[in-house]
DNA sequence: ATGTTC
């Protein structure tokens, strides 16, 4: 066993489906894998256990680190992990525990339809194709001029709403009700103009639209809760804030790891002085001018995204309209972040703190007793969604009836990759997968056959199992199964 | 994830 994987020699079962690394070295906290003894075996020989091991480090941090069922080696922090940090005492935040796509995220809506309501499928699939842009340009997004980007980053789906890309009423079936408030627009010029002419516009690797078929209910209750019926069409959007935010997080990442020099195995900051094992875990004090500017730029690009995704619905509803003569009475189920750091309550060994939440590539999952949620939720719990593979499955998931779970409220965020996106392009070919999907009725739309190939079902591990492992933990528990029938993608 | 190499 090599130095690097000693959080073997430190791990123990903890619960179904869930394991401890005991804290060692500078760990601060222990950290939580969800997963039984053959998921983290899978993980044997890729660094992201090394790297949620790192994060338990972080000043501040409370609690565990967690890493949930999707976990997978990320910039800095694994992709699904879960850290929150006491910013009443020094706690940090750090960009990358955020992610670089911020608020990066789902939107599901529900449809009053069948499948058989929508005639000549085959001609709907290449309306939605030529009316939602993907692909990594900007190309095809709305007119967007200095005054409404201002609004779109203080106010979100709200200012979306206002100029005509989006409804008013979706507004309460957003998280945060898609807003999260800014006192100053903290974005620097070359971020804007990133972000100047892709709103409205899905991206490309593992963002989507799909029109789904709701393929199993688990939960009869709160598929009730959820509009959900067996049979009936939904509609899944994943995306996030595309340049913008990208660039956010860039132009922060890049001022803060300047802050730290190399002391023996770790990185030091002498203003801040504290230390981190990696130096992309570059971080700062919450309430320090660093901290509170990565926070407000942070803010105004998770409204861009909200703003993002209600533009990307309106043009569905506008596909619809065209083809059917309405929108099939389509409403927003609910549209949650998996990349975005929180200031939330919680309570941690039985005292009350406030905390900044991370998650990176989680879902939070509120209970259903929590002051945010809409009425409709209450008793059910929050609504996670959760995004799968093109030919498999997606997700919806429900937060607990009441209270919160162990890992601040958070769930999984998808199924993880399998193969990198050379190893896909290598071993899959793009037209015989093509081919293999619409064979099983799944007519997909991709921008070019890497995108194809890179996002095949095989190239993920198995959403299903993910979703056993999380149920399993206590994390969240499943609702609803959905399959595509019909793919956009970048 | 990303004007996929400032």
């Amino acid at each position: 066993m090599t130095e690097d994987a000693r959080w073997r020699d430190h791990l123990e079962k903890a619960g179904p489906s869930l394991h401890r690394i005991k804290r060692h070295d500078a760990m601060l906290v222990d950290a939580m894998l969800v997963g039984d003894k053959a998921h983290i075996n899978r993980h044997s020989e890729d660094r992201s256990p090394e790297q949620l091991v790192n994060t338990a480090s972080l000043p501040g941090i409370v609690g565990n680190a967690w890493a949930m069922a999707d976990w997978h080696f990320g910039y800095g922090f694994p992709i699904g992990g879960v850290v929150a940090t006491d910013i009443e005492a020094g706690g940090v935040i750090s960009p990358g525990g955020v992610g670089f796509d911020i608020n990066c995220g789902v939107r599901m809506c529900t449809l009053d339809l069948e499948v058989k309501d929508i005639k000549d499928l085959k001609k709907f699939g290449r309306r939605l194709k030529g009316r939602i842009p993907a692909g990594p340009s900007g190309k095809g997004g709305v007119d967007l001029s200095e005054t409404k980007m201002d609004s779109i980053l203080s106010e979100g789906a709200k200012a979306a709403a206002e100029h005509g890309w989006g409804e008013h009423r979706d507004l309460i079936a957003m998280e945060s009700n898609g807003l999260l408030e800014t006192q100053e627009r903290l974005v620097s010029e070359r971020a804007l103009k990133r972000g100047s002419l892709s709103l409205g516009t899905l991206g490309s690797g593992n963002h989507f639209l799909e029109l789904q078929v709701v393929d199993q209910i688990v939960d009869k209750n709160a598929a009730n809760a959820f509009g959900l019926r067996e049979g009936q069409v939904t509609a899944m959007i994943h995306t996030g804030s595309r340049g913008l935010g990208h660039q956010v997080c860039s132009d922060h990442v890049d001022s803060l790891e300047k802050k730290f020099r190399r002391q023996g195995n770790m990185w030091h900051s002498d203003e801040w002085d504290f230390k981190i094992p990696d130096r992309q875990l570059a971080a700062a004090p919450f309430h320090s001018n660093e901290g509170q500017a990565y926070f407000e730029a942070m803010q105004a690009a998770g409204n861009y995204a909200f703003a993002n995704r209600s533009a990307l619905t309106q043009r569905l509803r506008d596909a619809l309209r065209a083809h059917l003569g309405s929108d099939g009475d389509l409403e927003v189920l609910y549209d949650v972040c998996h990349n975005i750091a929180k200031v939330e309550n919680h309570v941690v060994h039985n005292e009350n703190c406030t905390c900044c939440v991370h998650r990176k590539g989680a879902t939070r999952a509120l209970g259903g007793d929590h002051a945010e949620l809409a009425s409709r939720f209450a008793g059910i719990g929050q609504p996670v969604l959760v995004p799968g593979d093109m030919g498999t499955a997606s997700w919806v998931l429900a937060g607990p009836t009441k209270g919160t779970n162990a890992a601040f409220g958070s769930s999984c965020h998808g199924a993880g990759r399998a193969l990198s996106r050379s190893q896909a392009r290598k071993t899959i070919d793009a037209e015989q997968l093509q081919n293999e999907l619409q064979a099983q009725g799944i007519t997909v739309h991709a921008n070019t056959p890497n995108v194809l190939s890179e996002e095949a079902p095989s190239a993920y591990k198995d959403v299903d199992e993910v979703i056993r492992l999380t149920a399993e933990a206590e994390l969240a528990r499943p609702v609803a199964r959905l399959r595509p029938f019909c793919v956009i993608k970048g």
